[in-house]
DNA sequence: GACGATGTAACATTAGTTGTTACATATAGA
DNA sequence: TCTATATGTAACAACTAATGTTACATCGTC
């Protein structure tokens, strides 16, 4: 969803887009937006202002800007195996497993941002364009 | 979780263990176990037995289970970037993004199933063993 | 100063996961 | 064959996280 209103964004070089429009153009309402936007802004991706005529608007160049980076602003927290059982240590294995795992998935998550960092928000807008050039040539 | 399960089996090389067994070690309810270990029979990474003295044991040597393979037996479903909002087709890059971060993501987790590919089992009950014996010699 | 936008809190709603209980079924062993 | 034991599975409760809703204070622009 962060990607979609960043693409949005980047539709609009440069306008300020305000949270009302772009909950319209993701189908939730506003709030939910405003929520993602601050993640967004302490990211120092997009630059939000208030008052009327205002919103939001990227703080780069959408080539500047990876989707690692994206997912990094937006999921603060490790996604995954992070429930964290509690240390249970009656059992031998439960004991030191943790630890063990929680490098083994930080690993995995490293590898993921790598492949998630070759992508740029101008190349999910380019893919986007053009998808949408072809289906209008039909 | 599932890799603590399957870390139990691989301690108790080849003896079956009962639910109720692994739910104490993993500090959980043996249904939940059953429902677990019901994907990984279904991933043939585990043979389970009905019937008294039955149990589970791995189906392999834990050499030879690789952790992506558990990942997916476990995760069917992909893990993020799923929840599919309606397509929203009244904004002109919410009509043809999802298709774009569907390709994006679909790789970003590829890579990350190849990083947990290079860790097998048998690594991590090592790993496991090594942290609790230099803890024996405090 | 009024309007228009964000920031934020409180609460309802929803969906997904886990826990609990219960029971049918299958298997091993006496 | 009978019994004890363990799984498979269903139904439901409890919990958690995410999202939606409403409301309002605050800041900026006009």
């Amino acid at each position: 969803m962060a990607v979609h209103v960043l693409a949005v964004l980047a539709y609009k070089e440069g306008d300020r887009v305000t949270s009302v429009f772009l909950a319209g153009s993701v189908n939730t309402n506003p709030v939910t937006i405003r929520r993602l936007l601050l993640s967004l802004q302490r990211a120092k991706l997009v630059d939000t202002c208030k008052g009327a005529g205002s919103g939001s608007r990227l703080n780069r160049a959408p080539g500047r800007i990876n989707l690692a980076e994206v997912y990094r602003a937006v999921e603060e927290a490790e996604p995954f195996a992070a429930p964290a059982r509690k240390p249970n240590t009656a059992c031998p294995v439960g004991h030191c497993i943790r630890k063990e795992l929680d490098r083994i998935f930080a690993s995995a998550q490293k590898a993921m941002e790598r492949d998630l960092g070759k992508t740029s928000l101008a190349d999910v807008i380019n893919a986007v364009k053009a998808s949408s050039a072809s289906k209008k040539m039909v």
